[in-house]
DNA sequence: TCGTTTGTTGGGAATTGTACAATCCAGGTT
DNA sequence: AACCTGGATTGTACAATTCCCAACAAACGA
């Protein structure tokens, strides 16, 4: 009774045409949704009217709207974060040769603000706006060791080196606020493996978390622990200059 | 009949969020859409089902969900050009000291797809994202004057210099046409001028438009024309590296 | 502490949305 | 030309939602 059945049918709508690169017809949308392709086409027109989606007037094909690029870099921008961890993501990235990211915490999940990608041709990447699993990603477990403790109700496997106990994962993260990093031993995507360090905010508080990640073959279990210190520098760095910033200092890429 | 007022309603509830960074309660929100609490509360939940909002458990104030930044980015990267476009936008940097967009057509407006920012402190700086008029930005002049030339409906105007009128407009983008590159002066912000240039695909045809934008006294209109050439270069760079691309090549920073 | 504001939930009555079928339209196929 | 498919639109019973009311718990302020 609690969920309005013709806001979900079109938010269902913007799910599917995320996948669909090419757009999609009112009567392919209605049967994906499983709807009749009247009302389908109702909703997509109302989609349209606040830019949601757009419709090709040749084609009449729908795709997603140019307003949703504005509502996400909107949420993007919010936190200042963003900006201001660039130069630093740079930086590591220069220090390591290996693909480095920022992220905060969205309930429950990882939500990775930005990246900056290593020249290798052979490199991990992880798109920005990319959702990830709070147990088994190194910025998860960061977010979860440094900041607000509570685990996640069920911890999905993802590979055979995910960890899916509560109690071996709060010993991990236990270890992790020991060293003041944590790592991912190929427990979210095979053959990758990835090393992260909270950052804090002006009042001290855990405000996200920064890191690198790379093929297992280049980043071994040894050099990870090595780069951690590096991790660790680049991270206390970023987290210097969050803790005093001036209002209208202009954020030009400082050096590190 | 033809509008989903649920839907529509939910919608609204997200452009209004867009704007509060901090969040709203549903009382606030149900009063500025103009509906019952318990409606704005309904529709709230069903937004939080599919992660549009975040609800949080302190405040119980809505926000924006990272759903959107997924939505949004998944849109940004459909197009290849904005990856290839970024050594290109610091080269033009570099060489201008302005800052430097790529822009594609998005209905009848222009939509910003990136941009890299000059160091200078006096810059001018459009959101990744931003949607912007047609007939009153160099981007937008661009994409009409060498791609689908029909004017919009309205030519609405925003400084004393913006051009309403649609056959002066149709001379301005045939002068663009025979010069190769557009010019905004002051016709959509009080002292901001830009140049653009087209940008072609694999098989010519118009993708987007690549320009530089800055301060008036900076940017004045005899160095606007000078730089048009710089802009025209790396526009053509540009363009050639859109026509023969490699499916698997790193789009890894080339140099122009 | 007591009032106040806020979010949620629950009821009828009024309004709106949905499915189904019918129709029209444009392109592509036979 | 006749045919088919995907798409858009419209009308009408029927299902769902919204409104306005009220009640209630929880957080907030004084």
């Amino acid at each position: 009774m609690s969920e309005i059945q013709s806001l979900a049918r079109g938010l269902r709508a913007l799910d599917i045409l995320e996948a669909e690169t090419d757009g999609m017809g009112v009567t392919r949308l209605a049967r994906r949704i499983d709807i009749d392709k009247s009302t389908a086409s109702r909703i997509m027109k109302t989609l349209a009217i606040y830019g949601y989606v757009e419709q090709s007037s040749e084609t009449r094909r729908y795709t997603l709207g140019p307003r949703l690029v504005r509502l996400g870099q909107s949420l993007l921008n919010r936190t200042p974060l963003r900006d201001q961890a660039r130069p630093y993501l740079r930086e590591l990235v220069a220090q390591t040769q290996e693909c480095a990211h920022i992220a905060v915490r969205a309930s429950d999940q990882v939500l990775y603000l930005d990246q900056v990608e290593a020249t290798a041709s052979l490199r991990v990447s992880t798109g920005v706006g990319t959702l990830a699993p709070l147990h088994s990603t190194a910025l998860g477990k960061v977010l979860l060791a440094f900041g607000d403790n509570r685990l996640p109700e069920l911890l999905e496997r993802f590979t055979p080196r995910t960890i899916t106990d509560a109690d071996t994962l709060r010993m991990h993260l236990e270890q992790a606020r020991r060293q003041g990093y944590a790592i991912d031993d190929e427990e979210f995507s095979y053959d990758v493996r990835c090393v992260a360090v909270p950052l804090y905010g002006l009042d001290g508080e855990l405000v996200g978390a920064i890191g690198i990640s790379g093929p297992g073959a280049r980043l071994t279990l040894s050099r990870i622990h090595d780069l951690a210190l590096v991790v660790s520098r680049v991270g206390q760095a970023l987290s210097d200059r969050l803790a005093y910033r001036h209002e209208d200092q202009p954020s030009d890429g400082g050096d590190v």
